[in-house]
DNA sequence: ATGTACAAAATAATATACGATTTTCAGAAT
DNA sequence: ATTCTGAAAATCGTATATTATTTTGTACAT
């Protein structure tokens, strides 16, 4: 009955003590993000549960949210497991990225400081350093960090939750790519420095979205042209 | 759209039957959809539970998948109605609509049959007449099946998937708008015959994307323009 | 060796039970 | 009349129990 598994961290006085559901929600959220449960690990309620100290109930519903969300996969009477990302599904997910980020970060244009912009160009200095001594994780990082700045002040909710998702969903993924093609990683800075270079110019917001979608393209371009060779990816041609 | 939940699953014998999840999923997101639980409608968990003639815990975990696509929100300890669409709301979610259908618009252009078109022109072609005799329901419905013409090849499945939750949470709000602006109806007939032009004749895939995007938009600003005369809605400029 | 049959184990799906929290509302105090 | 108080009712949150399905392993026949 885990009366005293109230315990440590909270709780006594008068804490809100979130919910079991919405532990295990971020529990798992957390261990799919960190990369901990990479795509395709089996979630196994009971043991889940068991790690969480609480019933598989909550666990199945942060589940149902989790595979709402295209975080998990649900099969009948088989379980969940970490949302596989094959080829296919990194084009999606990426051709979604691309949709929602380059709005996002169009949008929170106005809304940047000279600090924050700042910010992201030190990082993208960062970025440019890596690349003599290049370190595919240390760059995925630094890259995150980098386009976080750009869309987070982002000020239309849903499209700021779908581009987290995407990120979320791309996993561990998403530090693969300047592996396979290192190439990208130097022109990937490029792209940065002139996304913030419109930014800080005011320039159309257009011109702004599609650089930022662009820029992602481009990286899954990078990865489908490394896939097969052949492949021909449509795409929003820029606008000259 | 209610379109998902048809299907034979009456058989006994041998039919894989449907998990009891997933027909109060379908079930509550019918009755969304179709608004018949209209925006705030208390979600409780017992009497659905009953109505079902199943137990409590399908019903939360469909909820919860319905939590997390914003169909309806969740209060710890009170429990989850449909989602509110308050003016800021609908701004927000007309936005991001506005956004993924653009895309989808442009992305199913090219997979478009002449039939398809043709039967599109046909639905315009109704909706231009119901502008005489003006019937905002008939209005809203019509122009629902326009556009679902023109987005449903969208070969992006999640894409897709978010258009189709952008239309399910407008809800019963959709229908008001064009009570509210009626001169937004007969505009509305226009752009939809010009997105036609700009498909049948191979255009610019970005200049389709954006037709399809500031056709919602309009809509928006028409209902934003009608909430408060001195509101001011930033959007992105067509290009000329 | 290979494949089948069937039991056993693992796991998911659902129901029921019960404690916890919020809401409602009658009645007392002001 | 208004506000406070404290049950009672409604409803949610979670644990436990039961059933159903899938998977695994093993013995047996070919």
């Amino acid at each position: 009955m885990a009366t005293e598994t109230l315990s440590a961290e909270t709780q006594d006085s008068e804490s809100p003590s979130k919910s079991k559901s919405q532990l295990a929600y971020d529990y798992l959220r957390g261990e799919i993000n960190s990369g901990r449960y990479s795509p395709g690990y089996r979630l196994v309620l009971a043991t889940i549960a068991a790690d969480l100290d609480v019933s598989v109930v909550p666990v199945r519903e942060a589940i149902r949210r989790l595979e709402a969300e295209g975080l998990v996969e649900f099969e009948r009477n088989v379980g969940a497991r970490v949302t596989m990302v094959n080829p296919r599904e990194y084009e999606i997910t990426m051709q979604t990225l691309s949709l929602v980020e380059g709005w996002a970060t169009c949008a929170s244009a106005p809304l940047l400081s000279k600090t924050d912009i700042a910010r992201a160009r030190e990082v993208n200095l960062e970025l440019s350093e890596t690349l003599d001594h290049f370190d595919p994780l240390a760059f995925t990082s630094l890259n995150r960090e980098f386009h976080t700045i750009l869309f987070e002040p982002c000020p239309n909710p849903h499209i700021r939750e779908l581009v987290d998702r995407g990120w979320a969903r791309l996993g561990v993924l998403r530090e693969s790519i300047f592996s396979f093609v290192p190439g990208r990683a130097k022109q990937s800075v490029a792209e940065h420095e002139k996304i913030l270079h419109l930014i800080e110019t005011d320039a159309d917001p257009l011109e702004i979205e599609l650089a930022a979608r662009n820029h992602r393209l481009a990286t899954l371009d990078a990865f489908l042209e490394h896939e097969t060779a052949r492949s021909k990816h449509t795409r929003i041609k820029e606008t000259a």
